[in-house]
DNA sequence: TTTAAAATGAAATGATCGTTTCAAAAATAA
DNA sequence: TTATTTTTGAAACGATCATTTCATTTTAAA
């Protein structure tokens, strides 16, 4: 009986986080997400609810991509070492190619959002929470190596690193110089060996 | 002849930067700062000449009261040591000071307007020179008095103090718990020792 | 007290905001 | 083909956006 949804959801999540990406949520309006994915003013309303609910689903969407990277990424690694770095290079390479300086869609969504709607904090607790959890394993492992010192405890060095990352990102805004930023990243992993 | 302004500058300045600060640049009306400011629409044209342009007095003013807490903080340090530490002290006490997680009123402008405005993309560029600038030269000082060590030059300790304090603020929305970002701030300096 | 300049208040500008409405078109199952 | 369900298109919703207009009030120098 019934018609079914025509669009391909992934292809028009992907181009409304291109405009929430470039423009931040408050920036974009419904018409701007209306150009950009081709649907009808209707079609968003009735498949994604609200500007805020589509944004949402949009962060899940960037996360989602971001943490497929990273898993890729970890796969590849045969020790602490190489996971640590090969993110850290993750983010060095999305800084170099976003030529339009948006910077990262979390963190900037973080700071225009997180005191202003609950559910953004909420699904911001969340994602600090995964960023963690991930970036302590790798400690916990290079520790367990002997290639980590013990100085300070993986949860304390989690939170180190997931606080380097976002300043990384925030300088990566302006400063696109490759050997500066890598340089920057052999400073902050220093202090874990 | 001329009937002069009657309201204080820095006051209505000062309104409009807690408004600012809380609802990010896009997310702030006109009618929102009529409101806070408790002058005419009229008056607040005739002194600013548009929303950006106040948005860009704002931002100055911002930066001048931080500037004159470093300045402060910095003239009663007897060495490179206390200064920096100093000035992430000075960042922790904002943080936890900050009880609606509104973050740093730059740094939050730096991610949203930086792709956007250009007036804004040159004041993030000057703010970050200035900075630079700041912690190069107490880098350079703490090098000469051989209390930090010379593993990289005062430029790159400095670029690299510049991203951990992004960092330090942007985790500072969320996490507010003192003894994590001190010892985060721990972290990050024992680098250069 | 007169005069010139600026501040003020209130209303209006046209554009755009996010969202809703609803009839018409499209598509699938019966 | 018919019946049922959803998508679609276009228009409209009232609210709000940043900005302008202008007559009135206020001020201070002449």
């Amino acid at each position: 009986m019934p018609k079914v949804e025509t669009f391909n959801r992934n292809t028009v999540l992907q181009k409304a986080t291109e405009v929430f990406h470039k423009k931040g949520y408050n920036g974009t309006s419904m018409q701007d997400l209306v150009d950009a994915t081709d649907l009808n003013r209707s079609s968003i309303y009735n498949s994604f609810g609200s500007k805020l609910n589509m944004f949402l689903e949009v962060l899940s969407h960037y996360q989602s991509i971001y943490g497929n990277s990273f898993s890729q990424k970890l796969a590849q690694s045969y020790n602490a070492t190489e996971a640590i770095e090969a993110i850290f290079d993750l983010y060095i390479q999305e800084i170099i190619n976003d030529n339009d300086r948006k910077g990262c869609l979390v963190i900037n969504c973080k700071s225009e959002m997180t005191n202003q709607e609950p559910l953004i904090k909420s699904f911001m607790e969340k994602n600090q929470d995964r960023m963690i959890a991930m970036l302590e394993d790798i400690v916990t492992k290079g520790q367990m190596e002997k290639i980590f010192n013990q100085n300070q405890t993986a949860s304390q060095y989690a939170l180190y690193l997931f606080s380097s990352i976002q300043g990384l990102r925030m300088t990566g805004i302006l400063n696109k110089n490759e050997n500066d930023l890598r340089n920057l990243t052999r400073t902050v992993l220093k202090v874990l060996y």
